[in-house]
DNA sequence: TCGGCATATCGTCTGTCTACGATAGGCACG
DNA sequence: CGTGCCTATCGTAGACAGACGATATGCCGA
């Protein structure tokens, strides 16, 4: 049975609360905003990254295997792309049994666009 | 003489009026929205290129040369970043007698403001 | 027209990215 | 306690990025 026919799975995890976390008080300029920008912005520039970032906002959190299914890649290139935007800080992966349950940080969302509104 | 002992040279260019442009009709979401984003992000993705950009922003214009002497890079070097920025679309070169002068789209970072935003 | 300055391009080296298959490890279910 | 599923990691190969010096090009001024 191809994966394709897999279902999709319910999703356990949530996003980050943001009702917590105030307004991001560092700045959006100098040399240290500089390089969280550029950490940011290359790690969503790729297509693949894009579309990650896409799938999981729109799901508001999401499987690894379902991510696998929507893409075009093998899966160990997924995983290493979930990999670059998790240590960029753009998703979190929270276990759920033996599976995997990604989903967008809103903070660092908003941070990306704090700076991109910066330039 | 070190070239860092040069005068900064008045810019002659100006960037492109944005009154002309509405807004930008195209989508923000789709595939071809993800591939411009992932474009505009991977030209953005640079610690140097930040660089530039900001400087372009808070200088309106630069002659090449400037942006040369505020990085610690090679000319050869900048003028690659230079390169990268303007296929992407972000900035533009007006020659100007023997010197280049760029500076900023703004309409191309009013786009990708709105497709950062979109996430 | 010749020389010099500003910029772009070329050639090259090194390192990182991206893709894949193969493999390892962890958890649930029987 | 084994078996099977899901995910991460390893190893590898090819493509790409980033840096530099050297060189080409193009424009002014003498």
């Amino acid at each position: 049975m191809p994966s394709a026919l897999r279902s999709v799975r319910k999703a356990t995890c949530q996003p980050t609360d943001p009702s917590h976390a105030g307004p991001d008080l560092r700045p959006v300029e100098g040399p240290a905003a500089d390089e969280e920008l550029a950490a940011l912005t290359k790690a969503v520039g790729h297509p693949a990254r894009v579309q990650i970032l896409r799938l999981l906002v729109r799901r508001e959190a999401c499987v690894c295997g379902d991510i696998v299914d929507e893409l075009p890649l093998a899966q160990s290139t997924v995983s290493q792309h979930l990999k670059v935007l998790k240590e960029a800080g753009l998703i979190r992966g929270d276990i759920d049994g033996p599976r995997v349950c990604y989903c967008v940080e809103p903070h660092a969302l908003r941070r990306l666009r704090a700076l991109v509104a910066s330039l």
